[in-house]
DNA sequence: GTCATCTATATGTGTTATACACTTAGATGG
DNA sequence: CCATCTAAGTGTATAACACATATAGATGAC
């Protein structure tokens, strides 16, 4: 069986999804966007959204989630408020800014594109493959 | 217009696709495999049977294409050869290896889960932007 | 009452592939 | 002779990732 040494195809140590593909090519920042676009949420929400947008399918690493979060905010894409809970302040709010309303229509073009890629990618395996 | 700072989503500087996708996430992996499972072929062949494949839409980066071949002759997915042309040794010939032809049809499967994945992320952003 | 588990937000860090620029070299063609 | 195509690389800074780990309050079991 191929794939001992170097990890391959497969995401995570534990055979789940865990990335939706890496920098330019990733999808996480979409994903994120998505879930913000429809109300704002936190961190921790946000992730949940994102597992329930891929069918349970991509679980997002905690850590890299919030990373990109302050990117966003960096880039203006988010703003983020403390909320005041009853027990104290422990919740960061994101909020979906204009900016990152365009820029998540620019994304739905590109995802539509790399659907097409995609599809066309398996097409050309298939055919190769030409498994049952 | 976002995206001055950090270049976002759309993939090359030029406004072109070069990647499909990076790391894990990539597609570029099962692309060279594809193009190798109908005929051996070099490096310069790949390149433009994965341009084929893909409607023209991806052209991988020389480089990172050449050395991704290279890794992959590392792990035994393919094996290479010097093809004596009639004008000395300038050609590397690469051939899939039968656990090449395996993680493919493994690549398969993942692939299938991942336009599944993208078109559930795209039907969620649809949801959000009601474009048109 | 303490122990695990869930919510919630982080930081630390090594690894790795990437994009782009650049090099070399033979062949082809105007 | 000079551009362009075929062909195969190297060099390198950068960025993002996976995974481990830290933190702290709340909830619930036993």
């Amino acid at each position: 069986m191929p794939g001992q040494g170097r990890r391959r195809c497969c995401e995570a140590v534990d055979g789940t999804h865990r990335n939706l593909g890496r920098g330019r090519g990733a999808l996480l920042e979409p994903a994120v966007l998505a879930a913000l676009a429809d109300s704002e949420a936190h961190g921790y929400d946000v992730r949940k959204s994102i597992e329930d947008m891929t069918d349970g399918q991509v679980s997002a690493d905690p850590g890299g989630l919030y990373r990109l979060l302050r990117r966003m905010e960096e880039d203006s894409l988010v703003v983020s408020t403390w909320v005041e809970g009853e027990s104290g302040p422990q919740r960061r709010q994101y909020m979906l800014t204009a900016e990152g309303r365009e820029l998540l229509e620019h994304w739905l073009d590109h995802l539509r594109e790399r659907e097409r890629v995609l599809s066309l990618l398996v097409t050309a395996v298939e055919r190769v493959v030409a498994k049952d």
